[in-house]
This record gives C-alpha cells, structure tokens and sequence, in this order.
DNA sequence: GTAGGGTTAG
C-alpha cells in the first residue's frame, strides 16, 4: 500500500494532521489513480477507517470506475453503487453516464427507468447523458421518450437543445432535428448542432446558408462547417474555410486542427502541415491522441514517412490508441516499408491494442506492396479466424492485388468469384490491372468487358482495357474499345499532378497550358526528354490511348502532368531539395522510368504519391522496386 | 463537479 500510495503522491499525509484532511487527501488521492489495482487500495483504507460513507469518497469512486480513461471497471463502480444507500443525485448522473460511455448505452435507460420507479429525481445532467446514450444507440423509441421527459421536465438549457438536435441528425430523422432548432434557435449551440447534422449528412448547401445566417458564430460552428466539406471528400473547400475562419479572428484549438487535418494530408499539403504542427508547438497545446494520430497521418500522406515515425514514437504507448496504430501500420505499407509494417503491426499486438478491419487493410497493403504473397494469405485467414473481422470489399481488393502482381491470376480470379454477393467495381479493376501488367488477355478481356458493363461511365474500365490490348498488340481491339467509349461519351478523367512551392499549390493536367510559366516549363520537359535519350531511353508509347502517329504520341507522354510538375520543381527548387509530388491516378510506366533516370541525371530525391501509394526516387532507382 | 465540435481504411 504504501509504496503505491507513495509512487502516486510523495506528500503521503502526516498522521498527525486532523481526520478530515486526511479524508480529503484520500479523496485526491483517487482523482490521481492510474490503474484500478491503485483504486482497490485506497477504497480499502476507506472502508477500514469508516470514511467510506463520506459522499465525496463514494463520488470518487464511482467516477473513476465508470467514465476514466485509463481503467474503467463499470461493474466496480455498479456494486460501490448499489451498496449506497442514498447515492447522491451526482453519483446517478455518474452511473447513467457510464452506462451511456459503455458497450451497451441502453442500460443507461434501463438504469434510469429503474431509479425513477424507485422514487428517485433527477436533474438537466441526467437527460443529458440518457439522450446521448440513445444517440449512440440508435435508439429511436427510447430517444422519443427521453424527449417527452426533457419538456415535462420544463428547462432546456443549450446543451440539451443540442443533445436533442444530435440525437435526430444522427438517427437520423432530419424534420425532427429541424424542429428542435427551430424552437431553440436562441441558443448558438442549437446552431451547432444542426449545421453538424447536416454536414455529416452531407447537406452541405443547407449547413452552409445557416452558417452564414448564424447571429453569431464560435470556435465549434467553424469546425462543424470543416468537418462536412472534409466529409464529402471537398477537401480545398475545408482548407478555405479554415483560413477564412483564422482571418475572422478565431484561433483553432486541437479539434479544428484534428479537424482540418485530413485535408491537408488528402491534398498533400505539407508546408502546411508542417505549419500546424509549428503552430501547434508554438502555442503549447497538448497534442491528444487525436491531434497526435492526425498529424501522423498527416506526415504520412505528405511523404514524410520519417517525421511520422518520429512522432509515433515520440507519442509513446499512452498516446496511442488502435487509430494510431493504424495510421502508422497503413503509412509504412503506403511507403513500400512492408516488413516495418508487419513489425509494427507484431509490436501492436504485443501492447494490448486489438487490431480493427481497418487495421487488416493496411497488413494486407503491406504484404501486397512488396510482394509476400504467403504472408498476406496467412493473415487474410487470420483475420477471419483468430479476430473475428469479416472481408470488406478493400481486403478482397488487396488480396487481389497481391495475388494478381504475382501473378497468380487465376487464384485472384477465384477470389473474386467467392466473394460474398457480387465483387464491386474496384476488386474487378484491381484484377483487370493485374491482367495488364502480365498481358493476360484471357482472363482480363472478360473481367473488362464485364466492368464496361458494370461502371458504363468509369473510363478508368475503357483505359485498362485499352492498355491490355495495347500491351499484347491487338491494335484492333484497342480501337474497338476506343469507338465504344467515343460512342458512349465517356469522358477520360485528366491526370492531374500538384507540387507546392512556398505556400502556393501549384496544379498541372495533362496537355495543360494555363499556368503563367507553361512555356519555360515545357521548354524543360523538353530538355530532359534530350538528356534522357542520350542516355538511351525510348518512350513507352504503347500506352497512350489517342490515336495519334508516333511523334505526336512522344509528345503526348512528354505532357503528362507528373513530368510538368517535376520540370516545375527542377527549375524553382535548389539542388538538394526533395521535390514532392502528389497524383491522382496511378503513375504510368514511362513516367516511372523517365522519373527513376531523372533523379539520378538531376541528381535529386523525387517523392510521388500516386493514387496507391508513394514512389521515393533515389539514385536512378525506386521505393516500389518497380513493382506497382 | 457532470453536457455541444476531433484522428485511421473506402
């Protein structure tokens, strides 16, 4: 006892001070408790000294058993319950809140039922942990009821306005959200809540007017507001409005950070990343578990594999949660890093964390990226057979992709056909690319025939089909393919490549002439195009899909968008400088070996994230060994 | 003394 109570607070209390401090000192002492073993200690010394009918004490207890962090023990803090005799209106709250917090929310319900038959009062708290529980439950007849008992109960202040508004977005039921804004639009929380609920519904247009409408707005509607566009995927959208909101005059906190976060590292923004972390640290502010996992990912998305797993490590285990875990496990897998991943992914297990689908993705991604075949199908079972986590179509799609590059077509194809109900369109496109890098036409002409049917608007179906006919050289075909997709209006998605230069994001498409500097640009793709066949390189002209004569073909290549955004880079960036680019479709083949010989030529890192993974390029060689 | 906005995969 007295070596934990010592490790917990050295100034263990002086037997010679009057009982009462010492009381309270034992009552500090339990706001201090990290682990539950510390907890049976000090409930223990109540009980021996009678101090155990101290309502402070039994608060104490109850409330580090049923919502802390580090050791909930909620069936502990039920028994301290029960034994009282007359539980403070505190402790009720306590206990419906843990209810609320836990594996069954409903119990809360079922709690408050009971204590209300027994005779039992409660107070504004109590509905607002019962409404929470319902919303976290989707508890739609119960939630009903617990706002039946908010108006008889006759007060509502603003956090149970915006309890209730949470509660009918989430179910959802939008006319009932709407309605309870609409009778407290007094309250800016009500405003909060119901710009959330729209935006996680994806109803931006609507979140956005009653943004604008807000008489006043706080920290909390900026980010309600950041939260939806990063949502839906608007990422530069989420990212204006985080500026605008810093040029009205509110400074984010960790949850807007957390918040706008995922944006930057979608867009690969990292001097702006790096700019919240900066700011993070000037402004001291903790970095939680949230902003610590969202800044990691952050650092992976952006390229810098090695700053996040300095910050993983700086984050320690007491900062990690299954989130991190699977930031950093997906990050090394996105890096071409599979055996760190693998290790890590050991090292999770080992700590306690018990691994989510998500967490199987990036195992899968890791085996897949560099080719371990047998590992990724021992895992793909283990997933299901140790831990209970059915296949989602992503696992099916990497399984897939690790069978198809090895080349083991046929066994990928029979996964597709035993999936559950029908394969989607990616798991067929992860297939159909497999066919093209080996020039399989027997599987990949129906898988593609198959998905022009299944996605008629998706021309990413039409270019992989093209290309695998391209690869083999039946020129008819390829012109079949190219009539249907002209015929049927299929618009091909342009490749777009971004590079940031100081603070500016600067975009390329492909063929594209608007940027100020495109003349200087091509002048300089046009010189590496010199220096590399000097070198011997041929482009790869088999893959371009226009039908167009040889020389315009070359051309084609020369503009794709990576290689202008790499020009852009060589002529503003000093030697010595990595050059970052981010790409929204997957890099093609000529790119990749023009990029491998231009950084060893230029001398210069180059680092590409495609839409899979990254490409480090180093020396004349890549990350991906070639292979993606 | 308790309550409204936050992180991974797609």
């Amino acid at each position: 006892m007295a070596t934990v109570l010592k490790s917990i607070n050295p100034n263990t209390p002086n037997p010679k001070t009057p009982k009462s401090d010492r009381s309270n000192s034992r009552i500090y002492l339990l706001k201090l408790c990290k682990h539950m073993r510390e907890l049976h200690q000090i409930h223990a010394t109540l009980i021996k000294t009678g101090q155990i009918h101290d309502i402070a004490a039994i608060n104490a207890i109850i409330e580090f058993s049923a919502i802390s962090d580090s050791a909930r023990n909620l069936h502990y803090a039920e028994s301290v319950f029960e034994k009282t005799e007359n539980p403070s209106l505190f402790a009720k709250n306590l206990m419906i809140r843990g209810h609320s917090q836990s594996q069954d929310p409903i119990y809360a319900i079922y709690l408050y039922v009971r204590l209300l038959n027994e005779g039992f009062e409660f107070n504004k708290f109590a509905f607002s942990f019962l409404i929470q529980a319902c919303t976290i439950s989707k508890s739609i007849q119960e939630g009903h009821q617990i706002h039946g008992q908010i108006l008889k109960f006759g007060e509502i202040d603003p956090h149970l306005a915006s309890s209730i508004i949470r509660f009918y977005s989430e179910v959802p039921a939008l006319d009932s959200a709407r309605r309870a804004f609409e009778s407290s639009r007094e309250f800016m929380a009500s405003w909060n809540s119901i710009i959330d609920g729209y935006s996680k519904l994806g109803e931006m247009e609507i979140a956005r007017r009653l943004f604008d409408e807000m008489p006043q707005k706080s920290l909390i509607s900026w980010t309600a507001l950041i939260t939806g566009y990063v949502h839906l995927g608007r990422f530069k959208e989420a990212l204006e409005v985080f500026q605008t909101m810093q040029k009205e005059g509110f400074n984010p906190d960790q949850r807007t950070l957390a918040a706008v976060l995922p944006s930057i590292s979608h867009l690969g923004a990292l001097n702006l990343g790096k700019w919240v972390h900066s700011y993070i640290e000037n402004l001291n502010l903790e970095v939680n578990i949230f902003l610590g996992s969202a800044l990691l990912d952050m650092y992976c998305k952006c390229g810098c594999i090695e700053s996040a797993i300095d910050l993983f490590q700086k984050m320690g285990n007491m900062k990690r949660n299954v989130v991190t875990w699977n930031a950093m496990i997906n990050g090394l897998a996105m890096h071409g890093r599979g055996s760190d991943a693998l290790e890590l992914f050991q090292e999770m297990l080992v700590s306690g964390t018990k691994p989510t689908d998500v967490t199987f993705v990036g195992v899968l991604r890791a085996c897949s990226h560099v080719g371990m075949v047998n590992e990724g199908m021992l895992y793909f079972d283990q997933m299901r057979r140790v831990y209970g986590i059915l296949p989602t179509v992503e696992h099916y799609g990497c399984m897939v992709d690790l069978l198809g590059r090895a080349g083991q077509l046929e066994e990928a194809e029979k996964l597709t056909k035993s999936m559950i109900g029908q394969p989607d369109v990616v798991v067929m496109k992860t297939l159909l690319g497999a066919c093209r890098v080996h020039g399989n036409v027997e599987i990949g002409e129906g898988v593609g025939w198959d998905l022009i049917e299944l996605a008629p608007n998706d021309c990413s179906c039409f270019v992989l089909l093209s290309n695998l006919y391209a690869s083999v050289g039946k020129w008819q075909e390829v012109g079949r393919v190219r009539n249907l997709m002209k015929e049927r209006g299929v618009e091909k998605i342009a490749g777009c490549s971004s590079i940031e230069l100081g603070n500016v994001t600067h975009e390329f498409h492909a063929g594209d002439m608007s940027h100020p500097r495109i003349e200087e640009i091509y002048a300089k793709v046009e010189e590496i195009g010199e220096r590399l066949k000097g070198e011997g390189y041929t482009p790869d002209i088999t893959q371009v899909l226009v039908d167009i004569d040889e020389e315009e073909k070359e051309k084609a290549l020369l503009r794709h968008s990576e290689k202008l955004a790499i020009a852009f880079g060589l002529i503003n960036m000093t030697s010595g400088i990595t050059i970052r680019v981010v790409k929204n479709l997957r890099v093609c083949s000529d790119c990749h070996s023009v990029t491998k010989l231009i950084s060893k030529l230029y001398d210069r890192e180059i680092i590409v994230r495609d839409q899979n993974r990254f490409h480090h390029f180093k020396e004349g060689l890549c990350s991906c060994n070639d292979f993606w």
